[in-house]
RNA sequence: GAACUUGUAGCUCAGCUGGUAGAGCAUUACACUUUUAAUGUAGGGGUCCUGGGUUCGAAUCCCAGCAGGUUCACCA
């Protein structure tokens, strides 16, 4: 592993600081009395209350002048500054801690201690007065310095942003750490859900756990993990959905459940796309489609009001109010106003003839209902901005959804569309067995022909609907999108801490010994480094001649006191 | 999976029609007791993503690869 200067800088500090007895790393707790977001909001008010504050950070800026220095302080509740004076924190002679410890061993990262009172600066900001500090953990690695400034109209404008996003997805630690806004975002995904959680648990509903490996992948339209259990001797999927094993606990009784569940889909990546993602979904007996719309319009208008405080939410250039009610299309319906085609009496063949005029590729694996999924998809939800429940679905395209009580040929089956993209799915679910086993067959034929998304059979799914199950209303809503709407992040991976991303490529270094090994001596080991040969496979594969000469050249370079070897020994390394 | 696009110092980025690299911040040293993108002076730091090719000469042009981004396709 190469080090850069300042990784190595950071070293020897980490190394003097233990020489001058102070533990880097020290294993006793800190005591916190306060956060700074509390000393921002009330200082002002309560002034005496802190007189005798404790506190601890990262060090995220410094400036010294001389026998003062001010540095900002940043907890999880936001980033103040503090104060520090070199005859405060060193009333005797010995002025070390200030001039050695403080000034040439800590450095932007650490993570300190303090304890002090605060008070105003001629300035006007806020700032911690430093009586003592304390090294809690020392950094190594130099962060990204982002800088933030007001211009001249008052606006916050930041300089040198940590933006690329493949280094803010691999090390979300150091994005967490200089970018705040991202942690907001992830705040509120918490929001989010512990919103939905309070309001599903005073309704009396029950949350509940169901497997994430399955032997009977289903519940959705995709394409699942497999993976093998040893001790069985099985394949088993990642679950794609948890509808199934929802709705076998309804049959079991209980009125009401609700699971947040990771659900995996081995599909393509992209930014609405991420291979697992997190629905919550809910089952309630005795109920139906029309009474789970009312339910989706009030939860989801209580989220946008506990973390906006309003019903409207910006989300890119759209403003979008989730004040109920919101309007209700059926699908049909959807479909004419956009495309101007009354599709509702059309069969297979006039379906295909009609997607191709609107400019949809169409290929045989395609039934009916996917047709009309694709029309759909394609020419009425990019035109949906604010919250709208699309409902009647056609039967072919819900193979687990309750035939309509009025209309043949749909389902009772609602979606809401929100910025373009579907937030949620629910409908009055299918609980006779027999059309269950019939619409589980017609999906069988899906899978012949050809459609890798087809469902499969699950026979312990229709044994327990033979016992018999209420009529239901289920509802899945996607938390990954309603976070990126309610956040308004443009990507599925602003609102997950870790998205699924290929792996960091890791170049296969030789370790010291193994250089040890060819009889290289120890202190030659960095120049070989420096010259760019990480591997053994490197080193043998290099010309002798040209070796030698790079190693002298680079010791020079490097001003390494250490002797030079001979041509000799450089081809006795790569014997 | 396809098209387009990006990869230069710890971070953000310059680098013209090819002549082996620059800035700001960070870092190092010195100065400086209320600053705030602190300041001043001096310094250090680079397999210019990787591998080939063209060329006297490649960060720059060509090809291939790797990784990212955007858009599209599939899907929630």
């Amino acid at each position: 592993m190469q080090l850069s200067e300042q990784e190595l800088i950071r070293r020897q500090s980490r190394e003097e600081l233990i020489k001058l007895g102070i533990e880097p790393y020290p294993a006793e707790l800190f005591h916190v009395n306060v956060s700074i977001k509390d000393i921002l909001q009330n200082y002002e008010k309560r002034k005496t209350d802190y007189k005798n504050i404790s506190i601890a950070g990262r060090i995220m800026s410094r400036r010294i002048m001389g026998n003062a220095s001010f540095a900002e302080l940043q907890d999880a509740s936001g980033r103040m500054q503090i104060y520090i004076r070199r005859d405060d924190i060193c009333p005797g002679e010995d002025k070390n801690l200030y001039n050695t410890v403080f000034k040439k061993h800590l450095d932007i990262g650490d993570i300190i201690g303090i304890k002090g009172y605060v008070f105003t600066t001629e300035v006007g900001e806020i700032t911690i007065h430093v009586r003592e500090f304390k090294l809690l953990s020392k950094s190594l690695k130099p962060l990204p310095i982002v800088k933030h400034a007001e211009d001249e109209s008052g606006k916050m404008v930041t300089f040198d942003a940590f933006s690329d996003p493949e280094q803010r997805y691999r090390q979300r630690y150091v994005d967490l750490i200089v970018n705040p806004e991202v942690r907001d975002a992830f705040l509120k995904r918490t929001q989010l859900i512990n919103t939905m959680r309070t309001y599903l648990n005073n309704k009396g509903y029950l949350e509940v756990e169901t497997p994430i490996l399955q032997p009977i992948y289903g519940g959705a339209l995709a394409k699942p993990f497999k993976t093998h259990h040893n001790t069985l001797d099985m394949t088993l999927y990642l679950r794609i959905a948890n509808e199934l094993y929802l709705k076998r606990l309804i049959v079991g009784g209980y009125d009401g459940v609700y699971e947040f569940s990771k659900d995996f889909r081995n599909e393509g990546m992209s930014r609405f796309h991420n291979p697992e993602f997190t629905q919550i979904e809910l089952y309630v007996a005795y109920k139906d489609y029309y009474w789970m719309m009312d339910l989706v319009e009030e939860m989801v208008e209580k989220v946008a009001l506990q973390l906006h405080d309003t019903t409207e939410v910006k989300v890119g250039n759209n403003l979008i109010n989730f004040q109920r009610p919101w309007p209700r299309l059926t699908m049909f319906d959807a479909i004419k106003k956009y495309t101007g085609v009354d599709i509702s009496q059309m069969d297979e063949t006039q379906l295909r003839k009609t997607a191709k005029d609107i400019g949809i590729d169409t290929d045989d694996t395609m039934g009916k209902g996917k047709l009309i999924d694709e029309i759909f998809g394609s020419k009425c939800e990019p035109n949906i901005i604010q919250p709208t429940f699309i409902i009647d679905y056609p039967l072919e395209m819900s193979p687990l959804a309750k035939k309509h009580r009025s209309k043949p040929g749909l389902v009772e089956r609602f979606e809401v569309i929100c910025n373009s993209k579907e937030i949620c799915n629910s409908f009055s679910e299918l609980n006779d067995p027999i059309d269950q086993r019939k619409r589980f067959e017609e999906q069988l034929e899906l899978g012949k022909r050809g459609d890798t998304e087809a469902m499969v059979l699950d026979e312990d799914f229709l044994r327990a609907l033979e016992y018999g199950m209420p009529p239901t209303a289920g509802l899945g809503i996607g938390i990954d999108r309603l976070t990126m709407i309610m956040t308004n992040q443009p990507s599925i991976q602003d609102v997950l801490f870790f998205p699924q991303m290929r792996p960091e490529q890791k170049i296969a270094e030789a370790s010291e010994e193994d250089y040890v090994a060819l009889g290289i001596p120890k202190e030659i080991i960095p120049v070989i480094q420096k010259i760019g040969i990480n591997s053994v496979e490197d080193l043998k594969a290099a010309n002798p001649n040209k070796l030698f000469n790079d190693i002298c050249g680079m010791r020079k370079k490097m001003k390494l006191e250490i002797k030079n070897p001979t041509i000799e020994e450089v081809k006795g390394w790569l014997a």
